[in-house]
Parts: C-alpha cells; sequence; structure tokens
DNA sequence: GTCTATAATGAGATAGAC
DNA sequence: GTCTATCTCATTATAGAC
C-alpha cells in the first residue's frame, strides 16, 4: 500500500498545524511525540516530515505565525482617537483575541525555552513590536496629563501581564460573559494608570 | 567500587531536589532526564531512586513544598492593621518571594500539567488557600467602603497575575531596584481597587 | 503523499555487587 | 548510598517501495 486515497497536503497540512499546537499546549513541546501528532491527524509519524525538517521547526513556525496575526489583527482593530479610547479597545481586544487563541497564547510564553537563540530572538521581537503598541497609548495618555503611570515600561508589562491572566481562569459558559470580563479589567486598568 | 567516599544522604537529598528544580524550571519537565539530574548532583542515575519512587514525585513534592513555603511565609509576615496596609505589605511581600523563588514559582505555574489528577488538585488547592489570603483583605475593604472593585474574585486573579508578570522581566542589577518595583505596582494596585 | 521498515539514540526504572 | 549493567520501551529521523 502506498498513499492514502483522497490524501491533500493543503488539507494535511492545516490539520497537522492545528493538532500540534493543541498537543503542545496540553502536554508540553518535550512531551509530545511525532507520534501523537501523526496520530492525531490519522498519518503515520514519517509523513510529518513532508511538512516540517524537524520537530523545532514546527514550534517556531507556529508561534511566529501566531504572533504575525495577533499583531496584524489588533492593527486592523486599533481605532482612532484619544488614549483612553485606544487603551479601552487594547483591553478588549487582547482579552478576546487571547480567549480565540488561548493554545498558541500559552505555547507563545512557555515553550519559548525550547528554542534556539535565534529563533527565541525573532518571537522576543515579535512580542517586543506588540508589547510597544500598548506603551505608545500609555506614553501618549501620559503626555497630556490623561494618565499618571510611574514607568510606562512597567505599566506595560503589568498590563499585559494582568490581561493574559484571563485566560488562566476563564471558562466559557461560566459566571461572567467574555464582555462582563472586559468591562471590569478595563475598570482596573482605567484605574490603575488615571491621573 | 560502590559508594562514594563521604556520601551522606542529608545533602545528597537536597541538592537532588535544588537540581531537578533548576532543571525543571529551565528546560521543562518532560524534557530533563534522570540521568542529567544525576549528572549536575554528581551522582548515578540509579541513585535518584533512593530518594524519590519516581520522576513525577520528584515534581509534585517541589511544588508542594514550594506552596506549603509561600503559605507560611505570608502568615508570619503579614501585618495587622487596616486593609490598605495589609493590601500594600501583600503586594511588596508576592513580589520579593516570587523573585527569590522563580524557579519554583514557574513550575508552579507550568508544569501543573504533568501532575496526576489527585496531585494536581492538591497543589491548585494550596494555591487557592493563598488566593483566598488576598481576596480577604479586598472583601474586607469593599465592606468599608475604602476598596471598590467591580468583582473581588476578578481582581484577585488580576493582582496574582499582575505581580507574577514580575518575574519575567526582572533582572537583578538592572535599571530599577526591587524596591522601587515594589513601589510601582503598589501604586498601580492601590490605584486600581481604590474606591 | 503515505506507507513499512529500520537506524541510532536515549529514556525511566530495576538488580545486585560492594 | 552509590556503583555498573541491563531490561524494556519510546523517541526522532531517514530510506525506499508504491
Amino acid at each position: 500500500m502506498a498513499r492514502k486515497p483522497g490524501s491533500r497536503s493543503d488539507i494535511t497540512g492545516p490539520r497537522i498545524r492545528a493538532a500540534a499546537r493543541r498537543l503542545f499546549a496540553r502536554h508540553g513541546f518535550a512531551a509530545v511525540s511525532m507520534r501523537q501528532i501523526a496520530a492525531e491527524v490519522g498519518v503515520q509519524a514519517g509523513a510529518l516530515y513532508l511538512y516540517t525538517p524537524d520537530k523545532e521547526t514546527m514550534l517556531v513556525d507556529l508561534l511566529k505565525d501566531h504572533m504575525d496575526e495577533l499583531i496584524v489583527a489588533w492593527d486592523a482593530a486599533a481605532p482612532g482617537g484619544g488614549p483612553l479610547e485606544r487603551l479601552q479597545a487594547f483591553v478588549r481586544f487582547h482579552i478576546a483575541f487571547n480567549l480565540d487563541h488561548a493554545d498558541a497564547v500559552f505555547l507563545s510564553y512557555m515553550e519559548l525555552r525550547n528554542l534556539g537563540p535565534e529563533n527565541f530572538a525573532v518571537i522576543e521581537g515579535l512580542r517586543r513590536d506588540y508589547e510597544n503598541r500598548l506603551e505608545a497609548i500609555l506614553t501618549a495618555g501620559q503626555g497630556t496629563g490623561l494618565f499618571a503611570v510611574p514607568d510606562t515600561k512597567l505599566a506595560t508589562m503589568a498590563i499585559i501581564a494582568m490581561l493574559n491572566g484571563v485566560n488562566t481562569w476563564y471558562r466559557e459558559g461560566g459566571r461572567l460573559s467574555r464582555a462582563a470580563v472586559g468591562d471590569i479589567y478595563w475598570d482596573m486598568v482605567r484605574k490603575a494608570v488615571a491621573a
């Protein structure tokens, strides 16, 4: 026997990526074998090497795609207006995007240590690009006297960490809707940076 | 040859735990082999099984000890006084303790997925015990009208996540001292929960 | 594009010597 | 309490058939 009837690389490729993302996030990069990924997709382990040169490249591609998508999505969603409106939009966007991409977000924070130095630098650079967009909002508000943050760099890190935390406890269908969570976090962020 | 001259279990035990904690935090539980841990300590892999029945037990013992130590340390450090004083103390304590136990903190958030359900429940229970101490402070302040948090549960999670974030960027000898970081985060937390 | 088969390596854990 | 040696099994990755 040879190739499976009906196999198509433009279908198998995305399915491999989705399975790898899910399994890496659930069990950790090192704990997941190529065999597990292949089994999840319904192919043999050797077939994965038609789509990636090795396991680490699979991971770094997932992370890079995720960070690219994040930045593109924010740049498309970011409103004009004053710092307060832009900050509110950022808070709501970040929570919503993270919940929609929980596995990728988790990976992008937890599995950086499995990357070689050059791949690590690429992902970290993309993350900084994204964080700089938030810091720019804080700096703008600081300039007009609207915000009073003791340190825009730390405030950026604090806000991102706080918002990322939502992913650790939020469950769909739980006590609070996504919109309600957005309201509550926006209230806390707004007050934290207020003059 | 047999046992090494001068070997002592009360020295080797702690060294094994320290090596495992460091290596698990750096590379991830699944990525670290028993041979690596043994090499770090200077014993053979087989010797590790004198101290632990298996690898997962090594991990869960590290996590349990860490959470116990955290709760004991806070209960010893927690001041009396009003909610504002207690909240300030909590912020500064949490940042300092986390920086002093960075590897264990990282493990306690990242490697829970490598635990069986019963071990997982134990660690999660301890974490909730700790978080409840913060929530009690917020509830007390809420009751006297000193704080105005829209949801004490979410505020608890938000504050912890924000403070935990310090560990991801803080470097000893960097731009800011620990005390300065404590000041800045306290400023943001104070405003975020203020009435 | 997927298969089977296999190479090369390393894993967790155990047995028994000293 | 640590050693060497070993069992058993899984791993990543490749080769070549179809």
